[in-house]
DNA sequence: CGAATGACCAAGC
DNA sequence: GGCTTGGCCATTC
């Protein structure tokens, strides 16, 4: 396992409860600014204490086809945390956007 | 090594 | 707001 997924899932472990954030902010957050996409080769590996569900869309969709079985998990989980969504597959980043970093040390 | 893939993003229409 | 195009880069075959 590469050293980026290991910091890819440190970073997912600092979201706190109720918010969410998107894979180009991580992936910048990192020093990848252009390799969002590996964040979420990254979340497809992601182990299950990983909370993988707060990392959604810079537009605010989950990562999946809408109504699909893995759309719905994610969206529940997502509602537990109190996210609100703006409509069916949309959350309210304006709300839930977590932009306050911190370095990892 | 080369070609295809992907839980993405920005720009243009 | 939706659709298409080009770019990104680790991973897989």
């Amino acid at each position: 396992m590469s050293n980026f997924y290991e910091k890819v899932y440190k970073l997912v472990e600092q979201i706190p409860f109720g918010k969410v954030t998107t894979y180009g902010a991580i992936a910048d957050n990192l020093g990848f600014p252009r390799s969002s996409r590996l964040v979420g080769w990254a979340m497809r590996q992601a182990p299950s204490n990983i909370c993988w569900y707060r990392v959604i869309k810079k537009t605010g969709e989950l990562s999946f086809p809408e109504y699909s079985d893995s759309f719905n998990e994610q969206k529940n989980l997502l509602l537990k945390e109190s996210i609100t969504f703006k409509n069916t597959n949309h959350v309210d980043l304006m709300k839930h956007l977590w932009c306050d970093w911190e370095d990892l040390g």
